[in-house]
DNA sequence: GTAGGGTTAG
C-alpha cells in the first residue's frame, strides 16, 4: 500500500470539513472540485452530495452541472441530488434542465429522480409537466413506492386536480402518516373541509403536521373558531402551530388576537413567526407598527429573511418611506439576500411609489429574470410618473420578451397613456385587447377609457363608450365621465350624468360626493349642504386626510385635526409665515372650494390646514437639501394644488406629492400633471 | 405542515 492511499480518507475528511461549513468561497469551492475530478477516489456518493450542495448554497448551480459532467461513474443518485437541489434552492428554470443532462449523460432516470421533479412540479406550479411526467412514470413501469404516490399526491393537490388525488390515494396499498397529511392537504385545498376533518378522526396515527394543516385547513375557509379549536385541542403544539394560528388570525383581520398569540410565545418564535407578524401588519395597513415590529426583530437578534424584506419594502411603499425603503436595499445587497423577482418585485414598487422612478428603472434592468409583476409595476410606475411613452416602449419591449401581458399590464398601460395625454395609443391598446392580446377588458380598462377620453375633452366619445359597454357601468366609471364635465365645464352633460349615477346606484355613498361637486361647480352651495347633510345621515363614512413625510429614516404623520406633534406649535407658526408669504405674491386662498368641496372625501376644512400642508412646511423646515417628498392618502385639493406650485417657486425646492391617484412633481410654480389629476 | 409581490377610474 502506498502512502496516498493510506491519506485518502484524511483528505476526503477534510474536504468533507470543509463542504459542511455554511460558507464557501469560489475560490474554495474550484479548489474542491479539481482535488475530486482528479481523484476518482474520491467520488463517492457522500462527497459528491455535500459538493453539489455548496454549490447550491453559493448559488453556483452551474459548476455542479459542470462538475456531474466531469464525473468519472456518474450514478442516478448524484444526478437526482442535482435536480432535487435545483429545485429547492432555484428558480424553476434549471431543474428539467438537468433532467435533460441526466439523460444525455446516459444516466437512467429512477422513482427518486421523478419524485424530485413532480416536487419541483409542485414547487413552480408546472402543471402540464407534471402530468406529463406522471404518463412517463406509468409507461416506464416504475413501481409506485410510497414515496413517489405521495409525490404525486402532493402534485395533483397543488394543480387542484382532486380527481387525479384521489385516484392516487385510494390506489395507495398503504398509508404512512405523511401520505394522510397530503391527501388533507389536498381536500383542504379544494375546500372540502369535512372529508378533510373525517381523514383526520380516522387517521391511526397523528404527527403535529396533521394537526397543524387541519388548523390552516379551517384558516383558509376563514374559520378561525373551528381553526382555534383544533389549535388548542392539540397536543403536539409546535411552533408551526403557532404560526399557522398567527397568519389565520391575520389574514382574518384579527391582528390584536394575532399580537396576543405572539406575545404568548415568547422565545419559542422563529423567523417565520416575525415574519408572519410583520406581513400581517402590512396586511392590515398597520404599515407604522410592521415597521416598529422589525425593529423588535432586530433588538431580538432574529436574521430578516427575503420574506421579512418583501414585507417591509411594501410597508416603506405605502408610507412612502424612501429612506427607509433605501436602507433595507443597501441590507439586502450588504447580507447577499437573493434578490428574485418578488423581492425584485417589492423594491421596484417600493422605488416607484416612493416617487423615485429612477431607481426603480435601475432595479427592473438590473433583474436577471422579469415576470409579468415586475412588468406590470414599471408599466404603472413609468405611467403614474407621467412618463406615458415610456410605458408604452416597456410594454413593447415585453411584448419582445414573450411575457404575456394580464388584465393589470393594460389597467397600467392604459392609464398611463391617460395621465400623459396619449389618447389615440389609448385607443389603439384598448382595441387590440381581445384581439391581439386574449385580455378581455373589465370594467376597470372601461374605467380607464372614459377617463382617457374625457381628460382630453372627447365627452362625446366617452359617453358613447359609457353606453354600449358590454359591462354595466359602475359609479366610478361614470364619475370618471362626471370628473371630465366639470374640467371642461359642460354642466348640461354633468347634470344628465348625475342623473344617470343616482338611478344606477342611489345607495352609494360616493354618489353624494358627486352630486355634491355638480352643485358645486354651478355655485348651488344650498344643495351643497343638503347633499353633505344626507351623507352624515347615511352615514357615509370619509376617510379622514392624512400625509406623511419622512426626516432622518423616521416617518412623520400628520392626520386631519391632530395637533400631537412634538414640534407642532413652530409647524404651526412656519405655515403662517408661508400662507402670509403666499397672500403676498397674490395667493387667494379657494376658501370657497375648501369650505363646501368634498371632492376629496374629508372635511380638513374643520381644522386650519389640510395635512399636506403641514408635513410640506414641516419638510421645508427639517430637509435643507434635495426634493420634499410627501405622501397623503386622498386627493390632493385644488387649493393645495396651486399652492405647493407657488411654494415650489417661492422656496426653491421640488415638492413631490404623492396623493391617492398618482405623483404631482411641483417644480418652479408648475405641476407635472399640467392640472389636471 | 407555517411567512413574501403588481393596478385603474370618483
Amino acid at each position: 500500500m502506498n502512502s496516498t492511499h493510506r491519506n485518502l480518507p484524511s483528505i476526503a475528511d477534510r474536504i468533507l470539513f470543509h463542504l459542511q461549513k455554511s460558507l464557501i468561497n469560489l475560490r474554495q469551492l474550484q479548489q474542491v472540485q479539481a482535488q475530486i475530478l482528479t481523484n476518482s477516489s474520491l467520488q463517492t456518493n457522500s462527497l459528491i452530495t455535500h459538493f453539489l450542495s455548496s454549490c447550491a448554497r453559493s448559488r453556483k448551480l452551474d459548476y455542479a452541472s459542470h462538475f456531474l459532467h466531469n464525473l468519472r461513474d456518474p450514478t442516478s443518485s448524484s444526478w437526482n441530488s442535482m435536480i432535487k437541489l435545483s429545485v429547492e434552492s432555484g428558480s424553476g428554470q434549471e431543474f428539467m434542465g438537468f433532467y435533460q443532462k441526466m439523460l444525455l449523460d446516459n444516466v437512467k432516470p429512477d422513482a427518486m429522480t421523478f419524485s424530485s421533479i413532480l416536487r419541483g412540479c409542485v414547487t413552480f406550479s408546472k402543471i402540464s409537466l407534471g402530468e406529463a411526467v406522471h404518463g412517463l412514470i406509468l409507461k416506464m413501469g416504475f413501481v409506485f413506492d410510497m414515496f413517489l404516490q405521495t409525490g404525486l399526491l402532493d402534485f395533483y393537490g397543488k394543480a387542484g386536480d382532486l380527481t387525479s388525488a384521489k385516484q392516487v390515494f385510494d390506489e395507495m396499498p398503504q398509508r404512512d402518516v405523511v401520505a394522510n397529511n397530503a391527501m388533507i392537504a389536498v381536500l383542504s385545498k379544494c375546500g372540502h373541509v369535512t372529508d378533510a376533518h373525517n381523514l383526520f378522526e380516522k387517521m391511526p396515527e397523528r404527527n403535529s403536521a396533521s394537526w397543524n394543516c387541519m388548523i390552516t385547513c379551517y384558516c383558509k375557509l376563514d374559520d378561525i373558531c373551528s381553526a382555534r379549536t383544533i389549535f388548542d385541542k392539540n397536543p403536539v403544539k409546535d411552533v408551526v402551530s403557532w404560526n399557522a394560528m398567527i397568519d389565520g388570525y391575520c389574514k382574518s383581520g384579527q391582528i390584536e388576537t394575532a399580537r396576543e398569540l405572539f406575545n404568548r410565545m415568547g422565545s419559542a418564535k422563529n423567523s417565520v413567526t416575525w415574519n408572519t407578524m410583520i406581513a400581517g401588519y402590512v396586511q392590515c395597513r398597520e404599515f407604522a407598527k410592521a415597521v416598529l415590529m422589525f425593529q423588535q426583530m432586530q433588538v431580538e437578534n432574529v436574521k430578516p429573511t427575503e420574506v421579512t424584506m418583501v414585507s417591509l419594502l411594501s410597508a416603506c411603499a405605502h408610507l412612502g418611506a424612501l429612506d427607509m425603503g433605501r436602507w433595507i436595499h443597501a441590507y439586502i445587497r450588504h447580507h447577499n439576500l437573493k434578490i428574485d423577482v418578488v423581492l425584485g418585485n417589492a423594491l421596484i414598487d417600493m422605488y416607484y411609489k416612493c416617487g423615485s422612478i429612477e431607481t426603480a428603472l435601475e432595479v427592473f434592468h438590473g433583474l436577471s429574470r422579469k415576470n409579468v409583476y415586475c412588468w406590470n409595476s414599471i408599466i404603472t410606475g413609468l405611467g403614474m410618473h407621467g412618463h406615458g411613452k415610456e410605458a408604452i416602449d416597456a410594454f413593447l419591449k415585453m411584448e419582445e420578451e414573450m411575457i404575456r401581458p394580464d388584465g393589470v399590464t393594460f389597467v397600467g398601460l392604459l392609464s398611463g397613456c391617460s395621465h400623459s395625454g396619449l389618447v389615440s395609443e389609448g385607443r389603439q391598446y384598448f382595441s387590440q385587447m381581445i384581439g391581439v392580446y386574449g385580455v378581455e377588458p373589465g370594467i376597470e380598462h372601461y374605467g380607464c377609457m372614459v377617463d382617457l377620453l374625457g381628460r382630453a375633452g372627447f365627452l362625446e366619445d366617452a359617453l358613447k363608450l359609457i353606453e354600449t359597454m358590454p359591462i354595466k357601468p359602475n359609479s366610478i366609471v361614470w364619475g370618471s365621465l362626471l370628473r371630465a364635465c366639470r374640467v371642461h365645464r359642460d354642466t348640461k352633460l354633468s347634470e344628465q350624468v348625475t342623473q344617470r349615477l343616482l338611478e344606477l346606484e342611489p345607495h352609494d355613498g360616493g354618489n353624494y360626493v358627486f352630486l355634491s361637486n355638480v352643485y358645486a361647480s354651478v355655485n348651488r352651495w344650498n344643495d351643497v349642504e343638503i347633499c353633505r347633510r344626507m351623507m352624515t345621515e347615511k352615514g357615509v363614512r370619509k376617510t379622514p386626510g392624512c400625509s406623511s413625510i419622512e426626516v432622518n429614516n423616521v416617518v412623520h404623520e400628520f392626520v386631519v385635526g391632530d395637533t400631537s406633534h412634538p414640534r407642532f406649535a413652530q409647524i404651526n407658526a412656519f405655515l403662517d409665515e408661508i400662507v402670509k408669504e403666499l397672500r403676498d405674491h397674490g395667493h387667494e386662498p379657494d376658501t370657497a372650494s375648501v369650505l363646501h368641496d368634498i371632492d376629496d372625501e374629508e372635511k380638513e376644512n374643520a381644522v386650519r390646514y389640510h395635512s399636506e400642508k403641514i408635513a410640506i412646511a414641516f419638510g421645508l423646515m427639517s430637509i435643507r437639501q434635495g426634493p420634499i417628498r410627501v405622501v397623503k392618502n386622498l386627493r390632493v385639493c385644488r387649493d393645495c394644488h396651486e399652492a405647493t406650485k407657488l411654494i415650489a417657486k417661492l422656496f426653491r425646492r421640488e415638492i413631490i406629492v404623492r396623493d391617492r391617484n398618482r405623483f404631482h412633481h411641483f417644480r418652479d410654480g408648475f405641476c407635472s400633471c399640467k392640472d389636471y389629476w
